[in-house]
DNA sequence: CATCGTCATGCATACGTATGCATTACAGCG
DNA sequence: CGCTGTAATGCATACGTATGCATGACGATG
């Protein structure tokens, strides 16, 4: 009933078992990992594992690691956002990132985000060997990013592209014309765009997409730069256009819902005074976003292609540079 | 200019500069990871420096884990929700702690939540020596936390106690006490609690504060027990006390938040003929956030408290067994 | 009876690092 | 000159696993 070893027992190994067993550390590895080259007498293995059941013995995963020169576990790391309750997409990616990995028997290590380390430090951890991929969010302008396109550390970009990478995302372009012709067919003749910054290329997408979609349809463009999210400006170029713009796509669904706020607090009717598109499909649609018109992104899909190709990348073989995931129109109440 | 390997040097190892320099492996070891205990001549240190900054070494951060038998990695793990878009609770505490183990040099380890893998795969997994510690978000309820809080693996509870390990949380119970009196003090007579189910011990505590604080006030309590976060039959119940309630607090920011929609759809006007109270403040203050009145809990402080007991049991030392955070008041629109 | 193939197991090594102990060289000192 | 102390370096090993190669036993076959 009770265990025979002495105070602490340390670490179970496979040694320890083959010693208790007056046999070699091999056999048990052998018998304990289900190695198939092999042949191992029925009794040896009923032994074996009925004294690793009892002691309790877990392979020790760095000793695995160091010997097989794979870690099973992936790294994710955003250069731009930091995750908090207010960033639904990191969440999101993450979330998704983690069960995909679980569901391969691998693991999710989050390498720090924002710079409070050096580009240095950062760099020398991610090669590291601590990881065996890294899924990648950032943009050609970062140093640190350009630096790891050129190393041996198979990395692959989500929700942006990086030249020297393959990239997974979700089809910024299409998505544009999809929102611009939604409105146009609700015949709005001023449709504008609001962003915050050109730095995300997802967002230069986006931007090229409605300019597309909009010349496509024989339509005026109207880009509305403002600080980010900053939502009271936006509105009153809105307002103030030559002739006011009678709907309004959002560069992502945070920047439409605080245009939305601002509407209430103008005292403008959405969507009769204005049509307002948002772009993500990640708000919670038990909350305000059943309400929002959208276009969404799936992005669980986004990040299964993304270790798709990861893997492939680690398994030394090629992959396509760029692998775009279709969108869709969600239809809420604001446009 | 250009390197003098051939093809793929493979990995640049303390082996591979000593050979270069003529030098003993461990030499190059002692200097480069800083070893205080012995010397060299200044010399030496200046040659295995600038060689391994020239061949580009990265001490191998498995190969010191199983040296020294740490791994600088810290494991979460929740097992009541998953991180996705939606949880803005799980997004804050996941990023707090990352934050946190980037500072202090170490790294954050997603592991699996709910049940994709099977207890016993993930019970091996974390004592597998991959992480040095766990940040755990579950209950008592739970078998595989049970067996967790037997093991020689260090852990720590976060945002609910569990029997067994030290366990940092919020204000749960003080919390609940503060919204009550700022709802008394606004001259509620009839103050109401709704909450979806009592399986979580925050739950049962924020349940036990609302009753404790009625009690001491001489209130009459009205417990609220629907389906997770179905708010029209909450507000139904609501109205159809013996005497309509004229106040309530909601276990979480959420669930106040599906009640204030349905709340709009039957038009029931807050705070006029119902104040609202939440509870966590996690809430995006862009959007919705800044109206609704709610008990911010500071969970940045929790994690970096969780964390700072984390490292005192992973060196060994005695630790409290319960560290409570203080939460306060944020007053908003709707109570 | 000698040879050979197969089965079951053991021996030895490598992954890359950190570190206790041994060694060399040399200066200082009596 | 011999002894001792210290500075600088090398040697050997351990962490725990996986795996190539070798070994012994035994039955089958010529």
């Amino acid at each position: 009933m009770h265990d025979d070893e002495t105070a602490h027992p340390d670490r179970v190994t496979s040694r320890g078992i083959a010693r208790k067993l007056r046999l070699s550390q091999s056999t048990v590895s052998r018998v304990l990992s289900g190695s198939k080259d092999y042949q191992y007498s029925e009794e040896t293995r009923k032994r074996i594992q009925a004294k690793a059941e009892q002691m309790g013995y877990r392979p020790h995963a760095v000793a695995q690691s160091l010997r097989q020169g794979r870690t099973r576990v992936i790294g994710f790391c955003s250069r731009h956002g930091r995750l908090d309750a207010r960033n639904v997409f990191l969440a999101e990616i993450i979330g998704s990132l983690q069960r995909d990995c679980s569901d391969h028997g691998e693991f999710l290590m989050l390498q720090s985000f924002a710079a409070e380390t050096s580009d240095d430090v950062e760099y020398g951890e991610l090669l590291s060997g601590r990881i065996d991929g890294l899924i990648l969010h950032g943009n050609d302008d970062d140093p640190l990013v350009r630096r790891l396109s050129g190393s041996s550390l198979p990395v692959v970009a989500v929700a942006g592209r990086v030249t020297g990478m393959p990239a997974v995302l979700c089809d910024d372009f299409g998505g544009m014309g999809l929102a611009v012709r939604h409105l146009a067919e609700r015949g709005h003749p001023r449709i504008g765009f609001t962003h915050g910054g050109r730095r995300l290329a997802s967002v230069r997408d986006r931007i090229e997409g409605y300019l597309a979609a909009m010349a496509d349809l024989g339509l005026e463009p109207h880009l509305i730069e403002v600080e980010y999210e900053e939502a009271t400006p936006a509105l009153a170029a809105i307002r103030s256009a030559t002739c006011p713009l009678t709907a309004v796509c959002c560069w992502n669904d945070v920047t439409a819902l605080v245009l939305l706020e601002a509407c209430v607090t103008a005292n403008v009717l959405v969507p009769a005074d204005l049509a307002v598109m948002g772009f993500d499909g990640l708000l919670d649609t038990r909350l305000v976003g059943q309400h929002l018109t959208t276009i969404s992104a799936h992005w669980p899909e986004v990040t299964h292609r993304a270790l798709d190709l990861l893997r492939m990348r680690m398994g030394g073989y090629e992959t396509p540079d760029e692998t775009i995931i279709d969108v869709s129109v969600h239809v809420g109440l604001t446009a």
